[in-house]
DNA sequence: ACGCGCATGTAAGAAGTTACATGATTTC
DNA sequence: GAAATCATGTAACTTCTTACATGCGCGT
C-alpha cells in the first residue's frame, strides 16, 4: 500500500483528514488520488498502529477537527519506504488496452477519434501543469533553481508530467499520422485505381 | 473494472485461463497485468453473465482444460467499452509520490540513488521494447505500414511505451543533472564562507 | 428555509494480491 | 523419482470506489 506513506508524507505538518484530502488534490492528483472515504480509516489504522496520534479541536467554522500528527515511529516508516527503492511496474493504463483491442473494431474512424479525444485530455493536462510552473516561476525568484529540498522534490514530479505529457501529446499526433497513412492508402486502393495525385484527400467515411 | 472488457477482448479467439495469463504476458504486460487467481473467478463471473461460454477440453499435456468463448453478448459488451472513449486518469505512480517525499529525507544522496534505479528501471524496459519493435521489424515485410488491423493497433500502443520511456529516461537525466547543480551550490555555500556572489540563497522558510 | 463549505465517518462491494491446494504429464 | 510445465482453482486479505448518513455554521 501506498496511501499509509503518503499520508505519513504529508502528516510532517499536523492536518486533519479533511486537510489531507485537498492537500491531496493540491499537489499530488497527477500521480495519485485518495477518496476522503479511504483516508478516514486508514488514518485510523495509522493511530493503530501507533505512526500517528490525534488530537480534537474546535473549529472556526464547522464541527470539530481531528488533527493528526506524525509519531517518531512514523517518520521512521517513511524514511523506509523512501529508501526501499522505486515502486514500479504497477502502472495500469486500461486506455492502453482500448486501444489495442479497437483493432477489432473494424472502425478506424473510431480510432481516430478515440485518439482525438487522448490528446485533447493530454493537452489540457499539459496546459494545467504549465500553467502552475508559471506561476511558481512568477511567485517564487530564483525558481528552480534555488528551491527548498521539499520544494526541488515537488519540481521533479512536475517535470516529469510534463515530460511525459508532451511525450503523449506527440504520440497522439503520430498515432493520428500514421492513421491517415492508412486510411489513404486503403481508400487510394478501393476507389481510385491510378495513384497519381498525391494530394487527394476526400471523404475518409468508410464502411459499418 | 478494465479485466473483465480486456479477457473478453482476447476471447476473440477462444482460449483457457491458463493461455489467457499467457497472452497477458506476451501482450498487454507493458500496461496491463493480471494474476491467475484473478482471471479464473472473472472468467466464471463473465460466464455466469452469459458474455463468454466454456467447454471442457482434454489436453495432451496436462490436466482437461476449460476453454471459453465469446458470445454476441460478449462482444456487444466489448464494443460498449471501445465506443465509450478512454478511460484515464486513473493511473498511479507510487514512485513519483516517493520522490515527492525523498524532500524530507534531508538526504540528496537518497535522491540521487533512486533516480538512478528509475532510469536503470526505464532503460531496462525501453531496450526490450525496442527489440520486440526491431524483431518485429525484420520478420514482418512492410512493417509497419501494412500490418492488419489487430497488429497496427498493438504497434501504436508499443510506440506509446516507446516514446514515453524515452521521455522518462531524459526526464531521470534531467533530473540528475539538476541535482548535481544543486549539490555543486550546496557544498561550495557551505565550504567557502564568502556571500558576496549573486548566488547567495537565503532561507526560503514559506508559510504554515 | 435552503444550500454551501466544513467535517467525520460507515457500509457494501469491486478489484487486486499473496499464499496455498491439487493433480496430470513430460523430461531428465 | 524429481523437477518442470500444464492446468484449475480457493481463501484470506488489502486496496479502492460508490453511496450513504450526520451534523455544524454561514450567507442569502
Amino acid at each position: 500500500m501506498s496511501l499509509k506513506p503518503i499520508l505519513l508524507g504529508f502528516l510532517e505538518n499536523p492536518s486533519s483528514g479533511y486537510d489531507l484530502k485537498k492537500i491531496f488534490d493540491q499537489t499530488v492528483r497527477f500521480f495519485w488520488n485518495a477518496e476522503l472515504s479511504q483516508i478516514y480509516p486508514t488514518l485510523h489504522r495509522l493511530r493503530s498502529e501507533g505512526l500517528v496520534v490525534s488530537t480534537r479541536e474546535r473549529s472556526e467554522k464547522g464541527p470539530d477537527r481531528e488533527v493528526y500528527s506524525r509519531t517518531p515511529a512514523g517518520t521512521e516508516e517513511l524514511q523506509r519506504w523512501l529508501a526501499a527503492g522505486p515502486v514500479s511496474h504497477t502502472e495500469r493504463f486500461a486506455y492502453l488496452a482500448q486501444l489495442f483491442f479497437l483493432g477489432q473494431a473494424e472502425d478506424l474512424d473510431l480510432t481516430r477519434s478515440f485518439l482525438q479525444q487522448l490528446r485533447a485530455r493530454f493537452a489540457d493536462r499539459l496546459q494545467v501543469l504549465r500553467s502552475i510552473d508559471e506561476k511558481e516561476r512568477e511567485e517564487q525568484p530564483g525558481y528552480p533553481e534555488s528551491l527548498t529540498p521539499r520544494d526541488f522534490h515537488a519540481y521533479l514530479t512536475l517535470l516529469c508530467g510534463l515530460n511525459r505529457l508532451e511525450a503523449s501529446v506527440a504520440w497522439c499526433d503520430q498515432s493520428l499520422r500514421l492513421l491517415e497513412k492508412r486510411e489513404l492508402l486503403h481508400q487510394g486502393g478501393k476507389k481510385t485505381e491510378r495513384g497519381g495525385n498525391k494530394t487527394q484527400r476526400d471523404e475518409r467515411r468508410r464502411r459499418r
